[in-house]
DNA sequence: CAGTGAGCGAGCTTCCGCTTGACTT
């Protein structure tokens, strides 16, 4: 019998630390956070000094239980979860729900799974803090009565079953800012001088591009510009060379990984996790929920190894990155492979490469500067006192770049000062083969992608590592943001070029704000945003965490009561849910876009019940009108033309057979109706356009396919089994299931023993295996 | 699936931060 029992958070580590200690040690998990507030109602008795009252987790009553026995069995136990505030927490309610013998349990903590580590951590045990633990239950219940008292607020004012929360409710905010950001966006053009100059060289032929630094403010300054080069004579005035140089970024941090893994591979948050859950399973990384850039010593020896044996001592030079986010714990190492020899990984397709991007991020962060050397040249016009400009790097040694290069967000404007610049000396005589002056908008503020919203939270402080893919979850599943692909819309520039002594002027057409996979704040997100930015701006506050981290710190260190914090935070705050509650009105997001010129009546859109309408006339008007917002189309956009739009669908186009056909718009898109069938418009008609005489073309040619849907039936004796035309060919329909006929059957000539044969049949074959793993 | 949009009232929804599976398609 094992005469001690170590207790981790993560399964994976157990394992791993069990056969470190030898046959005297048993080493469990006990999955996380095993007691909580429960779920049911707020759960703290806000007249008795915040009394918590926890309850454990339903899914961690079994491993409990298991606990509770092993604990007993044992001379020691010994609590080795992590070294932050949610980790002391942890251990603390272990001691508490195992009801642990204080004189015979033992905190530990290590920052490193080795043996030495862990024998260290074991020499010096000490007792649970509970400054870090009441630091944490300061958090706890902060977010608990925050997101309690709130939420309940957002159902009464708003929608039933709307969330809001210290983390959650931010996120959103900026989201909705930088889509009025976006919107709100004045892009002035501005003119963008471009000259192609040949010279020769040794007898061969060069081109130099060289670019006006400033740009032209409107196209008769671009005209007055290429008229002067007309006569003008072009010389290579100067001839700058500077030394460069460029570091390696820091390993890999959860929120890091997350950006990287979506700039490089496309991979979004969550799927990045599971991915590197994965690889932490299989013992090939370190722990992926971390905020901590440190590399351990086995770590530093290890890449060090590796870079002199692949690319020789000059390219290795040790470095030790210092964490710079708020609220950073620090509870584990950054993400890095834990065997640094090997640069790949057996496993699919995705797995491998999210493991080589970690192997190359680390091994790089641990290799010498890139060394540069940076050129400008200025050409001189004779006809101006202005200079044209070309620049050009050159990488003089590769150092770390030889195997990572880390991505940005920002879509630089052009591949300016990048690559080799041709061979110019100054005072060189220089060709204009042509000049073009094309007409550019400055980019308005990049919409947020998952990844680039989890690097605002971080540097903001707000959330951790363990809730940033669950946050940009959760805000998605209320319906607050949608992920989404957009269409650009057409915009039109001039591009003005100077070519063999002509200066010619041409309009051309660019697409615009064109979107990919990046976040949208809907109509709901919106609405719920301004209530509570109305009401709430504390908690919306992007410092609001940041300030209450503050206190939670000096709470840890026992400079604070966790109470009295909690006690100053909670008065003003619950005087804000009790006014709100009785002063605020319904928030509808409503608003008045103008007057409909056929009945005088105002015309507004809002949320109703059932999601963004438009409405005519008052809401106390006997004959008000509404008409659902088409997908797409958003409360803060609308204007009164979209509005009156809609109004004039659905339309009737007269009557077939006795019964009226009409025109309208549904959620799957134009439709007919007549005789309550609907008949999907195709995509060549315009439901305003559509006439009586092409309706009933479309109602005969759906009537047609459906007569010949049917190929046999079998009415009197089995009503439920069918042939069918379908998408797909013939099938045999039977009540809601459908079954293949084989392929050497005529299906004109299937008797109904033959149909039941083959269900049977069909119904005995192996369902499809999953797909996936091989 | 092609409507609805108001109000009543029962019963429900909701937070953040630790951890993994257990479930289908």
């Amino acid at each position: 019998m094992p005469k001690n029992l170590v207790i981790v958070e993560s399964p994976a580590k157990a394992k791993t630390i069990e056969g470190f200690l030898g046959p005297d040690y048993i080493v469990k998990s006990c999955f996380g956070h095993i007691r909580d507030l429960s779920k049911s109602d707020i759960s703290i008795d806000v007249n008795n000094n915040y009394a918590p009252k926890y309850e454990i987790s339903p899914d961690k009553k079994e491993i409990i239980k298991e606990l509770t026995k092993l604990s007993k069995s044992v001379d020691t136990v010994w609590l080795a979860s992590d070294e932050d505030r949610e980790g002391e927490a942890i251990s603390w309610h272990l001691s508490e729900a195992l009801n642990l013998d204080q004189s015979k349990t033992k905190r530990i903590v290590f920052h490193e799974i080795t043996k030495q580590a862990i024998l260290k951590a074991i020499d010096k045990p000490r007792q649970i803090d509970y400054n870090l633990v009441n630091a944490q239950q300061a958090r706890r219940i902060l977010d608990r009565l925050v997101g309690y008292e709130l939420s309940p607020i957002l159902w009464k004012k708003i929608k039933p079953s709307l969330s809001a929360g210290r983390v959650q409710s931010v996120a959103v905010r900026l989201l909705v800012d930088r889509e009025r950001e976006v919107n709100g966006f004045l892009s002035v053009s501005g003119f963008r001088v471009v000259a192609l100059l040949s010279f020769t060289h040794q007898g061969k032929p060069y081109v130099l591009k060289a670019t006006l630094p400033r740009k032209l403010a409107n196209e008769q300054e671009a005209q007055v510009f290429l008229e002067s080069c007309l006569a003008a004579t072009f010389n290579v005035g100067s001839v700058e060379k500077k030394p460069a140089k460029r570091t390696p970024s820091a390993p890999f941090t959860t929120s890091t990984l997350q950006q990287e893994a979506s700039r490089k591979l496309g991979y979004s948050v969550s799927q990045t996790m599971v991915l590197a859950q994965k690889l932490y399973e299989a013992g090939k990384i370190t722990y992926m929920r971390t905020d901590s850039v440190n590399l351990s010593e086995t770590a530093l020896n290890a890449a060090r190894e590796q870079i002199n044996n692949q690319f020789g001592e000059r390219y290795h030079k040790q470095r030790q990155f210092t964490t710079k986010s708020k609220g950073a714990q620090e509870a584990h190492e950054a993400i890095r492979p834990t065997y640094m020899e090997n640069p790949t990984t057996e496993g699919d397709s995705q797995e491998k490469r999210l493991y080589e991007l970690i192997w190359k991020r680390t091994l790089a962060s641990q290799m010498s500067d890139a060394e540069l050397e940076r050129t400008v040249v200025k050409v001189s016009i004779s006809t101006q006192k202005e200079q044209l400009e070309a620049q050009g790097e050159v990488i003089v040694f590769d150092g770390f770049l030889k195997v990572y290069i880390e991505s940005t967000d920002d879509l630089s404007e052009d591949e300016e000062g990048s690559g080799l610049l041709p061979p110019v000396e100054a005072g060189l005589s220089l060709n204009l083969d042509d000049m073009t002056i094309t007409e550019k908008f400055p980019n308005s503020p990049p919409r947020y992608t998952e990844a680039s919203l989890v690097k605002k939270l971080e540097e903001l402080g707000i959330g951790r590592p363990s809730t940033y893919a669950p946050t940009i979850s959760t805000i998605q599943k209320r319906n607050y943001v949608v992920k989404e692909d957009r269409e650009g819309t057409p915009r039109n520039y001039t591009v003005l070029v100077l070519k063999k002594g002509e200066i010619t002027s041409e309009k051309k057409v660019e697409m615009t704000g064109a979107e990919k996979n990046k976040l949208f704040p809907t109509d709901i997100g919106t609405v719920v945003n301004d209530f509570l930015m109305e009401h709430f701006s504390q908690i919306m506050d992007f410092h609001f965490t940041a300030k209450v981290e503050k206190e939670f710190d000096e709470i840890a260190e026992g400079m604070q009561e966790w109470t009295k914090m909690i006690n100053q935070f909670y008065h003003p705050f619950h005087k804000d849910v009790e006014r709100t509650l009785v002063e605020s009105e319904r928030a509808t997001g409503s608003r008045l876009l103008g007057i409909d010129p056929k009945t005088n009546k105002n015309v507004y859109v809002r949320i109703g019940r059932y999601g963004a309408l438009a409405q005519i006339g008052e809401s106390d008007d006997e004959e008000k009108k509404f008409s659902n917002l088409r997908s797409g189309q958003r409360l803060e956009s609308m204007t009164l033309e979209d509005a009156l739009e809609l109004f004039k669908l659905p339309r009737n186009l007269g009557d077939f057979e006795g019964k009226d056909m009409t025109v309208g718009t549904g959620r799957f898109g134009p439709y007919i109706r007549h005789n309550s069938s609907f008949y999907s418009l195709p995509k060549i008609d315009d439901p305003l356009l559509v006439d009586a005489d092409r309706a009933l073309e479309i109602i005969l040619a759906k009537r047609k396919a459906d007569a010949e849907k049917v190929i046999m039936r079998f009415t009197d004796t089995e009503p439920e089994i069918q042939v069918l035309n379908g998408r797909f060919g013939p099938y045999i329909t039977q009540g809601k299931e459908n079954f293949k006929i084989p392929k050497d059957r005529d299906p004109k000539t299937l008797s109904l023993a033959d149909c039941v044969a083959i269900i049977a049949d069909e119904a005995n074959k192996p369902k499809k295996i999953k797909r996936g793993k091989k």
